[in-house]
DNA sequence: GGCTAATTATA
DNA sequence: ATAATTAGC
């Protein structure tokens, strides 16, 4: 066993010992070293919030202590830099492999290949798996290989492809452990002193680690699940299944939950149980939606800052902070909204049917940044994920083809009514409406003056008026709208003359994030909970794209043969590129496609795909065809052009591209080719 | 059975 | 907001 060098795995949002394919890997070629690391400034501006943090130690330890019952430990590492943080553990160990699994966000698409390269260069083995979803997002293609552009049919198509998802592994047995003797760990800080207070509570509500996620899973599966279809329209209820942030984190597996559901859901479907077998095909929805958050990251890596409709990059917003301090403070004047973010404050969590409520009355009726709030739920939500964050604010802002319709306005009043109809749960949150009658409790302008003072409301005094008036919002909406439409056509028009990037795109840069993000705390029901005091702010810099290597690619014939080497060595490791019904696996087909293509000009077939699609085709959506106007699935007239400017050194924040730039035109052809399905 | 009203779902 | 579905007559 030791004559093969022992292999380093590398943990990072798969923080669990069952169905970890890296981690399986490892214990099968030998001796194991597990390490994370711990490189927050790497993020860029998603530095993880509060919760999250104290989600992340707490699941850190829990791990460490299931890796320590089964022969090892777990190596934490404080680091600016991952790839160097690698490479010391690789020669304070002796490791000869490197075994991850995969991540899909921005940053990690070009980190990880970074790594790759890196490492290969200094002889480790480098090899990475799928962990995260159930299907790798390049293997899931419409018929002509394209990627699908709307959840529906790529959700269709998940469901109804030849082979199922890999089965869950079984955690190891024991696990022999590698030399960590001269690789010691650092001690890693999650909190400061000012954060414990309101951390201590967390942990009456959660239990983050791989076995609670196990139990949590287990516990909804047998119970709330069969009447998650009928409950899932009350906002106010414990009717979830509450694994969001172990989903993020990694504790426990997709595919383990898929199976489960599925099981379960045969069962049901057996007894004839109607409302068991929808309540699961609901729930894997939301798994679905998951698994297509990845899914856009990697087609589109600039979705979290981007509109993926190009011509929502001419929506004049309002940059307005005192409008964002109101949303973030709940003090909007309208209840639900008001209850929604104040329990997201005081508690980290958020009814999915609240976040769409308080994230549409951002971008519709404050038309507010959309990127803001997004960066808000990032900062603020124990599940926070930023590629479902950018999925479900692009979804509600109207910036994807299957997004709700731009010039949709949804009245919170009529939705407490929907969601909260006794005002229970604006209750809670809003003490100082609690005595205000049913009746009123949505829209307590309404409410005649004699209600208002028998229930000590004083609107302006200690309750809001509506900061905006859905009317006037209504009328914004359309005029801001229109200015839209104009300044797309100007700019069609302009690249149409030939005047190519000329095209006056200020909205090409995304707006700045205020400098104050800070939630400041001067209302009642967040006393108790300090001031973040450790919201950091590293450089502006935008996260590197990836589309830009798939739309403008140059590969170069070293880079290819390195990656082929690799990709070789480590088939022979896993040699069953045919799975049980004899089915040729897509990812043998990926190789194979990637293989001839490099052949003829090294160009993998997708990305041919991709530009062809890009550049032929538009995807029409519903809300602006009346309009006359066929918006553009960006890549045509945004970002192709605008990111190879950037690439070039003019755009505004290009340092970290040009720190990442050969291995950033290399993105693809490195997945393809490297990834193995353990 | 066929119409309208009410309900429901909507990524 | 609206389209689709269901309930009620």
């Amino acid at each position: 066993m030791s004559s093969r060098g022992c292999s380093i795995v590398w943990l990072r949002r798969d923080l669990r010992v069952e169905d970890n394919p890296a981690l399986a890997a490892g214990v099968r070629a030998g001796a194991v070293i597990a390490v994370f690391i711990w490189a927050p400034e790497e993020e860029g501006h998603y530095y993880p919030g509060r919760v999250s943090r104290w989600w992340l130690k707490q699941s850190l330890a829990h791990l460490d202590s299931s890796l320590r019952n089964l022969g090892t430990c777990l190596i934490t590492k404080r680091s600016t830099d991952s790839v160097s943080s690698l490479l010391e553990v690789v020669k304070s160990t002796g490791a000869t492999q490197l075994l991850f699994n995969h991540l899909y966000d921005p940053i990690s698409l070009v980190r990880d290949h970074r790594i790759k390269e890196a490492l290969t260069a200094h002889g480790v083995a480098v090899r990475s798996f799928n962990a995260d979803l159930l299907y790798e997002p390049w293997e899931i293609n419409d018929d002509e290989g394209y990627p699908f552009t709307t959840f529906t049919e790529f959700w269709d198509r998940c469901l109804r492809m030849p082979f199922d998802p890999e089965s869950p592994l079984l955690p190891p047995k024991r696990i022999i452990s590698g030399d960590v003797s001269r690789c010691p760990s650092d001690t890693l800080i999650f909190e400061d002193e000012s954060e414990k207070a309101s951390n201590a509570l967390l942990a009456r509500a959660w239990s983050p680690g791989w076995s609670n996620a196990d139990k949590a899973l287990t516990t909804f599966i047998n119970g709330q699940l069969i009447e998650y279809s009928r409950n899932r329209r009350k906002a106010d209820s414990a009717t979830t299944s509450f694994l969001s942030p172990h989903l993020h984190f990694g504790e426990v597996s997709v595919r383990k939950v898929f199976h489960l559901l599925r099981l379960k859901q045969l069962s049901w479907a057996n007894e004839g149980n109607k409302a068991g077998d929808e309540s699961v095909n609901v729930f894997l929805k939301s798994i679905g939606l998951r698994e297509y958050s990845r899914y856009m990251s990697f087609n589109h890596p600039h979705s979290h800052e981007k509109p993926l409709l190009g011509h929502l990059r001419f929506f004049p917003w309002v940059v307005d902070e005192s409008y964002f301090k109101a949303w973030r403070q709940g003090r909007t004047g309208y209840p639900l909204v008001d209850a929604g973010m104040r329990e997201l404050w005081a508690t980290g969590w958020l009814h999915d049917r609240i976040r769409v409520v308080v994230s549409s009355f951002f971008v519709k009726v404050l038309q507010l940044p959309w990127r803001w709030g997004m960066k808000y739920f990032w900062d603020t939500l124990l599940d926070a994920d930023l590629e479902s964050d950018a999925l479900g604010w692009q979804y509600i802002s109207g910036t994807i083809p299957d997004g709700r319709q731009f010039d949709r306005i949804d009245n919170p009043q009529f939705e407490g009514d929907k969601f909260d109809p006794n005002g229970e749960y604006v209750r809670r949150w809003l003490p100082e409406l609690a005595r205000l009658p049913t009746v009123w409790i949505h829209h307590p302008w309404d409410a005649p003056e004699s209600v208002l003072q028998a229930a000590g409301v004083e609107l302006g005094s200690n309750y809001p008026l509506p900061i905006v008036e859905i009317d006037s919002a209504k009328v914004r909406l359309e005029e801001a709208l229109s200015q839209m439409w104009q300044h797309e056509a100007a700019a069609r028009a302009a690249t149409e003359n030939g005047m190519e990037e000329g095209l006056g795109d200020s909205e090409s840069t995304p707006i700045a994030f205020p400098q104050d993000m800070q939630m400041e705390m001067d209302h009642e029901p967040v006393r108790n909970a300090p001031v973040v005091t450790t919201v950091r702010r590293y450089e502006d810099q935008m996260v590197p794209s990836m589309t830009s290597s798939i739309l403008r690619y140059e590969d170069e014939e070293t880079t290819s043969v390195e990656f082929r080497n690799t990709a070789e060595e480590s088939r022979a490791e896993v040699p069953t590129n045919v799975n049980a019904t004899g089915t040729l696996r897509a990812d043998t087909l990926a190789q194979d496609n990637a293989q001839t293509v490099h052949t003829n000009n090294h160009l993998p077939q997708i990305n041919l795909a991709l530009r062809r699609r890009n550049s032929e085709e538009s995807i029409s959506e519903s809300s602006s065809s009346s309009r006359g106007v066929v918006p553009v699935w960006s890549p045509q007239t945004s970002y192709t052009d605008q990111y190879i400017g950037e690439e070039n050194g003019a755009g505004p924040s290009s340092s970290y591209m040009q720190n990442h730039q050969q291995s950033h035109s290399h993105q693809v052809i490195n997945w393809r080719e490297l990834s193995q399905t353990g």
